[in-house]
DNA sequence: TCTGGGGTCCTAGGACCC
DNA sequence: TCTGGGGTCCTAGGACCC
């Protein structure tokens, strides 16, 4: 039985729900209409291109090229900061709105969702009446646009909703791939890069149907699993369920870059530290503890090291995961100048199916009711306002989100 | 004033064990 | 003593996504 899978895409997502913002607020002129950006911080070097209008793209003007660049192409640019908790509340908005559609529906990212309607279809209704109504209600509730694809599966919705924008519902059935995918470039193929277009260029593959018809074979020798996917992906296979349920994360991280280059270990060290900090309060928040610690740094030329080491005993404390940090940063750091810093924490576990081995080291509760008491403040005031001695200076360093 | 931040998955080599 | 072979875990790095 084929499946009625949508995928419903915000179309310049950042851009759209700040437009939206500042329509309310009484702003007259709606920034979808002008050469206008989502843009990062240059003072901070996060000067990056976050999202664009559709006027903005058309100078050539592309997601996540520095500011910089974007300015050159259009000396009228208009750019705006990026706000992440107007944004959450626009993605929460319109996934009560998809609620309603279905049970299985899966957040792929902020601005994306999947929906598995294929029961949820009223009879004497098909799936495009599904999506024209959904794009409707989306536009007239919220006051922004959305692609959708419709599709037997999650990659050809996918590749649909991608198709031309905005506020468009393309369908992708099987008897359509031919005609509508395969004379794309091979780059328009989801998981298709940078790194691997050349590659794919090289051996005569141009078209998305070049690479359906070559041999599975030669490409799983060439690529291997990476060439069955991407093989599989542009003959519109796909087998993939869209999962609903919202699951523990596999690994949590934070990183910054520093609006100047570091080099003294100290000054390192309290970032370092903040991040963590940040990191184990996410972590705590889902009641999960870390079996690994890792941490990232980019140097000034953009030369990018990582280390990570594995604990006796999982751990969400801070303190014993900051000291790994601090450990794993002294080993990893040779002096150069450090443009950025992270620390993830990874091979997560849920503390109620650990087996705890004879060996364990007691909790020392005084550092759990410690991190507990800051998390309860940060809870009610944000990340910001509670941090720990020997930080502070360095808090005017970092711009966290929330 | 050039280049974010949060993730997932894969690969390859070495250690270690049986 | 001319030196296997499979499996698992750990680690570093890289590709890709939004």
């Amino acid at each position: 039985m084929e499946r009625k899978i949508l995928h419903v895409d915000v179309n310049s997502a950042f851009l759209s729900w700040t437009a939206v913002e500042m329509l309310k607020s009484g702003e007259t002129v709606d920034i979808r209409t002008i050469p206008a950006i989502i843009g990062g911080d240059e003072e901070k070097r996060k000067g990056i291109v976050l999202a664009k209008s559709i006027p903005a793209k058309e100078y050539g003007i592309k997601t996540a090229e520095p500011i910089y660049f974007a300015k050159q192409k259009c000396p009228n640019l208009q750019i705006y900061p990026s706000n992440f908790k107007i944004y959450r509340k626009y993605s929460n908005a319109m996934y009560q709105i998809l609620q309603e559609y279905t049970d299985i529906i899966e957040r792929f990212s902020i601005d994306e969702c999947f929906l598995d309607i294929t029961q949820y279809i009223p009879s004497g209704q098909t799936d495009l009446q599904i999506a024209s109504q959904i794009s409707k209600r989306i536009k007239q509730e919220l006051g922004f646009t959305v692609n959708i694809g419709v599709a037997p599966n999650k990659i050809l919705a996918k590749m649909a909703s991608d198709f031309t924008k905005p506020d468009k519902i393309h369908t992708l059935y099987r008897e359509e791939i031919q005609a509508k995918m395969w004379p794309m470039p091979v780059s328009e193929l989801f998981m298709v890069g940078k790194k691997s277009l050349p590659k794919l260029e090289r051996i005569g593959i141009q078209t998305i149907g070049d690479l359906a018809k070559y041999r599975k074979e030669d490409l799983v020798k060439q690529f291997g699993k990476f060439g069955k996917l991407i093989w599989e992906y542009a003959n519109g296979i796909d087998d993939t369920l869209v999962n609903a349920e919202p699951e523990m994360p596999k690994c949590i991280g934070n990183s910054a870059t520093l609006p100047e280059d570091l080099s003294n270990l100290f000054k390192i060290e309290e970032v370092l530290l903040a991040l963590t900090e940040q990191t184990t309060y996410r972590l705590r928040k889902h009641h999960l503890l870390a079996s690994t610690v890792g941490v990232q740094i980019k140097t000034k030329e953009f030369k990018t090291y990582s280390h990570q080491k594995t604990l006796l005993t999982p751990t969400d404390s801070t303190k014993i995961i900051y000291q790994m940090a601090k450990k794993i940063l002294e080993e990893l750091y040779k002096g150069e100048e450090i443009r950025l810093i992270g620390v993830r924490v990874d091979h997560l576990k849920n503390p109620d199916n650990l087996q705890l081995s004879l060996f364990d080291t007691p909790r020392n509760e005084k550092q759990k009711k410690l991190d507990a008491t800051i998390d309860r403040l940060k809870d009610k005031f944000g990340y910001n306002t509670i941090t720990r001695a020997g930080k502070m200076e360095t808090d005017h360093l970092m711009d966290f989100k929330d």
